[in-house]
DNA sequence: TTGACATAGTGTCCATATGACACTATCTTG
DNA sequence: CAAGATAGTGTCATATGGACACTATGTCAA
């Protein structure tokens, strides 16, 4: 037992993992074992441990559920409403993290709950407030794609002008100038030609390109 | 006394107070009366009540360190490193405020507590990680003074545009061509013309605007 | 009264960025 | 070797941003 003279909140942190795979921007999500919110699916996200910082307990929490380590993470939001859980005050610091199309990999669950990707689009109904944080780290996305060079996180390290476009087209769920966009994303100097040519169907095999910095975000214009 | 089956940090919400008077960004400080850093200059905030939302907490250590409410306020960041306070685990939500400069007016201090303005060229030495906090505060504001209206906060419900002007540059820190700011700021169209001016001095006097919607802060571009 | 002073207010031009738009190139496969 | 599929490429018109200097209108003091 732990005893304080005035009461305490419990902190945790929620992440919203996305990642692209089959066209679609997709999230994962865990099912509920226990109650609240029993059998609905939530945010992966667990209890900050007393001596990790919250980033760490986010990353500790993202390499549980997908084995993944070292791919971009941003604190997004802290949500605090007293009422956001029935069990007692739970403030929740929520991150958001981008994994690379290539790296996407299902840890064995963790307590044996179900776990899975969701297309953004089609998300069912959410635990807690979620639906918030995930609409959130969404908007927060599609602003960062316009001002930052965050759109390479989800690629591998090597990669085509036309998948690269292809993040934008389904952040954005627009459709994006071929020539318009090359030229501009060219013109960034991030990324560098490699000779490497993509060859995977019945047609012309696309230039491989790398980015200049992996893992950096540049802020640009 | 409060107790828990596992241990539970203390949450805590800071508050960067943002004005502007006689030509210079200034924060409020508040000198501290007690160990840890006793003596030092700190951020106001304080404990968060276990009914209150975060937001909340913030606007009540604002108002009681300044006696002003309805201002803009905005989370900023929360900090946690686990050894940011020596006593115990501290979790601080923070958030940053904008005062209007004709609303400055410091409230007797709440717990007869020396409480300033200080000069963001010009800090003392912080209490714990604030100097983190600060900078990431005024980095926010930079940043949002280029995509958002967010200027208009520090102003009186009627201004001139050389008193607008005068916040970039003061928070910029360089100077502003005053055709072309007129010329971007007018055409944003978030402000009307008032038939007031404003004259203060042995010289022309000048128009006074008033922002279409106050309160509501724009992204822009 | 008038001239000195101080701040308000105003327009043009050039360089750059942006956005619309269509065809050729190169590979695989039947 | 023709059909099909995706890669790759340039121009022009418009919008935007930034440099730049002078006139307007008030107060105040001599």
């Amino acid at each position: 037992m732990y005893s304080y003279r005035y009461p305490h909140p419990a902190v945790t942190t929620d992440i919203v993992i996305f990642t692209i795979r089959d066209g679609q921007l997709k999230l994962l999500l865990i099912k509920r074992g226990g109650e609240p919110h029993q059998g609905r699916w939530a945010l992966p996200g667990g209890f900050v441990e007393m001596d990790e910082d919250l980033e760490t307990s986010a990353r500790r929490e993202l390499e549980e559920e997908t084995g993944v380590s070292g791919v971009y993470l941003e604190q997004l939001y802290t949500f605090g409403r007293p009422d956001r859980d029935p069990r007692e005050r739970v403030i929740t610091v929520a991150y958001y993290a981008l994994i690379p199309s290539d790296q996407v990999r299902l840890q064995a669950a963790t307590d044996a709950e179900a776990v899975g990707w969701f297309a953004f689009e089609e998300l069912p109904p959410l635990a807690f407030d979620h639906d918030a944080i995930v609409a959130m780290a969404h908007q927060r996305l599609v602003a960062k794609l316009d001002y930052s060079t965050i759109a390479f996180q989800f690629l591998p390290r090597e990669f085509t002008l036309s998948e690269l476009q292809d993040v934008y087209e389904i952040i954005l769920r627009a459709e994006v100038d071929k020539r318009n966009f090359r030229k501009q994303v060219l013109a960034l100097g991030k990324l560098v030609e490699t000779k490497k040519m993509k060859r995977d169907g019945a047609h012309r095999p696309a230039r491989l390109y790398r980015v200049k910095s992996p893992g950096k975000v540049d802020i640009i214009k």
